[in-house]
DNA sequence: CTGAAAATTGACAGCGCTGTCGTAATGCGA
DNA sequence: TCGCATTACGACAGCGCTGTCAATTTTCAG
């Protein structure tokens, strides 16, 4: 019970190797009376071509790959990102008759470069997904660009010019989480900013300023203190806001963890929160709904960009060197509403 | 600038290209001098092997599986899980010249054996490694041994006989864990259970019991109160316990959710971990580090267990069918002693 | 009908590596 | 030193497929 080979398909359909090839491979100029006849003994043979074997004669694998992030140095908050990351380029894979192969690095080292270069040179992958934040340095997508291999970059947040990409809208959602507190009553809105060298995060204070203007809001300075995208920076930032003697009635932070120091210090203070204070974060992590009250947030479509990403690789629609055909695809973010947020008070 | 070949290698280290394949490959045979010829060479083109022609020429992939339950359905506290085990697989392939090919599958689907095989017909792998909980699931396992592919289990817990599986030491180390709690001079050491559908938990039980032995300590059905593995469980339990007249000064329990339900009560109750309660758990989950005070408590070594288990798939010694050379490989837990754990009170 | 263009099919040479097996070099006991 | 067991190395035939290009058949305008 030997698995079938191309030639004994041939010979039962009474054709060459080559004309299987063109049927299994979908090409043009076969008969349709050949190609079913030839499908018909792929079938009664279940036939299925050997990949090695395509690969090696076609100098490309079905293979993408998904580069991101060493999350071992980040001490796992990030591995919900990675694994909603790993699902989506897999359903896509699924449907594409093609494999996942992942490849956690580490920015850090200096040979980063060298390492990529020599995983694409044995594995010779169809496409490269990069995974932020490393899909916003030069050094990684350089290395992958000068061995030619097809890329398409995830960055949550900015839209990037003449790459192939998919982005979230972080600025349209913030802005829009911004308007819907406002109509809930809140005027004196807060922002607690993050990591000011995280791109995406300063986004998402821009659509803070653009919510405000959208809701008839006058933006002041005095409502945003700058934390470092950490629980304890959001602690303290809440603190700061909530011991005012005017204090906002809405805090909107720039992550989660931020988000919940808030919670946590609203708590201390004997603040109730929705009630007395609504709080929003961003990201929608496993602590959003663990939280009680649970987080209102927003919630980035990880899964589905990174899906995506991988089925413009697999349709072949970034080899194309031409920068025009280049751009930017935009999966919107949504928010997610909970119990930390409600009404202004009054 | 075109890739180098074996070829090429062969060329700038006068030597066959078949040399070249033993020095790449770590065969025996090879006189010193001449292998270190090879690597310059190697070094110097850097060159790497095409895997797809490797394959080809050899007949069998250098792909490891590796198999988990489906994070997706279970929200994702697995995923640390998950990434420790690819970690621990990928660290193995890369001094191994393999690849990582991830297949996170539910096993609640009734086609699962079906997608399994047919995910080892196309691709071929070297080896499969199948995570816990699905290594316990015999539907999992006879579909992957029915390909003939070798196969490791990575069973957090329990010894299993005539198979290859790599496991940790939960029993041991929980009598370890016990000893030290002893040491610190408690007496009344209490133990939460957990699902009891969990062997590996129900291992941890008995380690307990193992380690009130060693410490001359008395067992008391008294002290052990069942829990299901959940934070609402261990405030339960905790509260049972602590409200009793002639409370435990240390309780450990079967995973950390529920210690940190004990340390939540606890603080309710106004006593104070760890000067009047020493609290452990078991896992060392990321809660554990985050948690106010810090949770003494068990870290299962999986990047390790992955990595052993990657490691024997490697080196080609699961291919014996022979029963007697099966055998479970332990990899020891380790207890990180934090905050939540001090000296009896008084 | 006829010739040329278009559509269809096949022969064959690799792709880059490993397995087999034969040959050359080396070690070593006497 | 010789003879023989080892050890080290190389020549070469594929692995199963795709790309190239030539051969064959079909189509169709004139």
């Amino acid at each position: 019970m030997a698995r079938a080979t191309i030639f004994d398909v041939a010979e039962l359909a009474g054709v060459s190797i080559k004309t299987v090839s063109r049927v299994v491979n979908r090409e043009p100029n076969v008969r349709a009376s050949t190609r079913e006849r030839v499908e018909k003994a792929v079938a009664e043979l279940s036939y299925r071509p050997d990949q090695s074997a395509r690969n090696l004669a076609s100098h490309r694998s079905h293979l993408i790959g998904l580069v991101y992030d060493d999350p071992a140095a980040y001490e796992l908050p990030s591995a919900g990102y990675v694994i909603s990351m790993q699902q989506g380029v897999l359903s896509a894979c699924r449907s594409g008759l093609a494999e996942l192969l992942i490849h956690p690095c580490n920015y850090r080292q200096k040979d980063v470069g060298a390492q990529l270069k020599s995983l694409i040179a044995e594995t010779r992958p169809a496409g490269i997904i990069v995974a932020a934040p490393l899909s916003n340095m030069p050094k990684i997508v350089r290395a992958i660009e000068e061995t030619g291999t097809p890329i398409v970059r995830i960055s949550t947040g900015s839209k990037s010019g003449k790459q192939y990409s998919v982005a979230t809208n972080d600025r349209d959602v913030c802005a829009e989480m911004t308007c819907y507190l406002a109509s809930l009553g809140h005027k004196r809105i807060a922002f607690i900013t993050g990591d000011p060298n995280h791109k995406a995060v300063a986004q998402r204070f821009t659509g803070y300023q653009d919510g405000l203007e959208q809701s008839g809001l006058k933006f002041s300075d005095r409502l945003v203190v700058a934390g470092d995208n950490s629980f304890g920076s959001g602690e303290a930032c809440g603190e700061e806001l909530l011991k005012r003697k005017n204090p906002p009635t809405a805090i909107f932070a720039a992550n989660d963890d931020m988000a919940a120091g808030v919670v946590r210090v609203a708590d201390r203070l004997g603040i109730e929160v929705p009630a007395q204070l609504s709080v929003a974060g961003f990201d929608d992590t496993a602590l959003a709904r663990q939280l009680y009250p649970s987080l209102t947030t927003i919630r980035q479509p990880l899964e589905e960009m990174a899906e995506r990403a991988a089925t413009m690789l697999l349709q072949g629609k970034c080899e194309d060197a031409d920068a025009d055909a280049k751009g930017t695809e935009i999966v919107p973010a949504t928010i997610q509403i909970r119990e930390s947020t409600g009404p202004a008070p009054g």
